[in-house]
DNA sequence: AGTGAATATAAATTCAAA
DNA sequence: TTTGAATTTATATTCACT
């Protein structure tokens, strides 16, 4: 299914670096899902994603840091699946997971609202999140709520 | 002269939409600076510019803030190979890491400027380093991103 | 709607030159 | 070191099919 698919290529390009559409759809083939490279191409306009020039002569693709609208088209489905309550206290917030779900959905958090976000933390069924400042985790808090209650 | 050439590029891009290095190569050709596709690639490479997937389907170049890429390969001692970036809230620090390296950064992190740290605590890419204040922790984190923009 | 095969288009690189 | 012409490589799109 392609929102797995999209899933998949976000944590895939998160995690190791991919330079070409090629390198990508062969990662996929890897792991089931069996894309070519029109495809691949789709997806990474579908999803937003830029080659960006590396330092060492490199390039690689990312995902660029979102604004909500963005991220809401990227992430809501794996914070929706993986987040199951959220709290804060202070500049911190607490996002519950189910069980061994912290990892996947820090990465979302950690694209989310940058300019409020300071820093995750993730275990194995929560993630601690360090906003900037009280009013940034209260916003932090209630944008997550909507999320989670918006199942899609 | 290649310098003002860029500064060209980087403000055309901001003023008008270019979707392509030959579209980016038109322009430059009608304001005098006669390029080829080649040259315009290798500038696009050199500015890290993205080109970036929009809403209506089009691309543009546009340029970004540069990342955590530009730090790869640059580091010497262990911080240096494992932390990418560090910010602060309050009397937290949160320092960003690699994947996986948080651990080994924590250890670093421990012992550097014990006076200002209560407890440090890493998860997979990420260390919450508690600071005995505020001070400390801005300090603290004023230090680390000197450590980390100290490149080379 | 989503996809692959083929194709068209765009972009990166090679190589020679200045 | 910088560049253009030619080329290779990469990426986007078209078209047919599901």
């Amino acid at each position: 299914m392609k929102k797995n698919r999209h899933e998949t290529i976000l944590s895939l390009i998160e995690n190791v670096d991919i330079g070409t559409q090629e390198e990508l759809m062969n990662k996929l083939n890897e792991m089931g899902y069996k894309v070519t490279q029109a495809t691949v191409s789709r997806d990474i306009k579908a999803l937003k994603l830029v080659k960006t020039p590396l330092k060492g002569g490199q390039y690689k693709y990312s995902a660029v840091k979102s604004s909500l609208d963005d991220f809401s088209e990227k992430y809501k489905s794996i914070l929706s699946h993986s987040v199951t309550s959220v709290d804060s206290a202070g500049n911190m917030v607490a996002v519950k997971c189910y069980s061994g779900m912290a990892a996947a959905a820090a990465a979302g958090l950690d694209n989310l609202m940058s300019d409020k976000v300071v820093g995750t933390l993730a275990g194995d069924d929560t993630v601690f999140v360090l906003c900037r400042d009280e009013s940034s985790a209260t916003e932090f808090k209630r944008i997550i709520s909507q999320y989670i209650s918006d199942k899609n």
